[in-house]
DNA sequence: CTGTTTCGAAACTTTTGTGTATCGAAACGG
DNA sequence: CCGTTTCGATACACAAAAGTTTCGAAACAG
């Protein structure tokens, strides 16, 4: 038993990695994706000038660039929007708002380029990327359709996959229409879309 | 005046250029700009060796690659779906199907990825886009759904930009749910999907 | 046949990025 | 204070691609 035995295995002694620095490397590579587009642009030397860091800290913690992709991507948490529960609308309404701020977002908007566009080049992060966004999202709305199916909010015979289609592919290819990162979109976009879409779900 | 004064100006003499290596080109360019995902991972010499082609044919005829990118879209025909006019929902089906095929198709795809990431990088191939490929077909949604609105097949008060948005990105995400360029796709996918957004489009 | 231009191929220079190695300085444990 | 490890910076060899030039062959006009 050594003296520093306080909660695991003792620290393996030298200086100790940078935190700041990984950090930093993080957000440099996110920044870089999220300007250019597809992966194959984005260097290694590009993302140490941007971090302030130099090459041989980047290399010392990840082998290779997938590796600091994975972990770049796992960073960039996906805020799932809080379900109020107090009607099935205004929970719509909610997600629409977080889809929509997603689509004007450069960061999130490259998760969903990726997941598209590099299926045959990184399976394994677009695999990763299905796990821990996609499918969390899909599952939400799928749990808050079937609940509406079953207050009686939706219509029995709906269908729930096209409805979810509809509700996520609407708002990105409406918002497309407007600039990428331009402060011109209204202000009730999200409930004017839900409402629209709304009418073709409810019952009768 | 020469003798050979057919209809244009006389060739200016010499080898005339070969127009199959030009065809050749194009075909190339389209072919690894949608294997590539992003424009900035396409070279030259990738090309001119898919194409069989010195790359002095190319730079005798673009001076730069965007130059050879807008030719090269500019290639990539937009088919518009023909409207038989019949009914509403015949047409809109039609639509659905023409953008169904066009968001499984790698080539077509490509334009839709330029259109929305490159905007910066190259703004002007960026407007070609917008008005060569999009903005006809919102105007033959705008125009359909217009005339739905005077024949009373649809509603009155409906909204026309959120209808369009609707349209096309419900089709984008539905398809995007299934492998790229796979076959197992159902077969009356457009139908299912216009019956869907339908229901909340027609009167009463 | 002669002059001109394009053809594909190759050599060339320059730029950019990769991955490794080396350097002195700095941060830790003991 | 000492050994160890990380720090940022820099240099290096290697590869890929850009863009230019040169080359012999081929296609056309007159």
């Amino acid at each position: 038993m050594t003296t520093t035995d306080e909660t695991q295995a003792a620290r393996p002694a030298g200086r100790p990695r940078s935190a700041r620095a990984e950090k930093a490397i993080i957000e440099a590579t996110l920044d870089l994706i999220s300007e250019s587009s597809g992966l194959g642009e984005l260097s290694i030397e590009a993302i140490a000038a941007r971090a302030g860091v130099g090459k041989t800290t980047i290399y010392r913690r990840w082998s290779n660039k997938e590796d600091l992709l994975v972990d770049a991507l796992a960073a960039l948490k996906a805020p799932l929007p809080a379900l109020a529960g107090r009607s099935l609308r205004e929970d719509l309404v909610a997600c629409a708002e977080v889809f929509l701020q997603e689509a004007r977002n450069a960061r999130s908007r490259c998760v969903m380029n990726i997941a598209m566009n590099e299926t045959e080049r990184h399976p394994r992060l677009v695999q990763r990327i299905h796990q821990a966004t996609i499918a969390p999202r899909r599952a939400v709305l799928t749990a808050l359709l079937q609940r509406g199916i079953a207050t009686g909010e939706l219509r029995a015979d709906l269908d729930v996959p096209v409805s979810i289609a509809s509700l996520i592919g609407t708002v990105v290819w409406y918002v497309r229409g407007f600039g990428p990162d331009q402060e011109d979109l209204p202000e009730g976009t999200a409930e004017r879309v839900i409402d629209h879409l709304l009418v073709g779900m409810s019952p009768r």
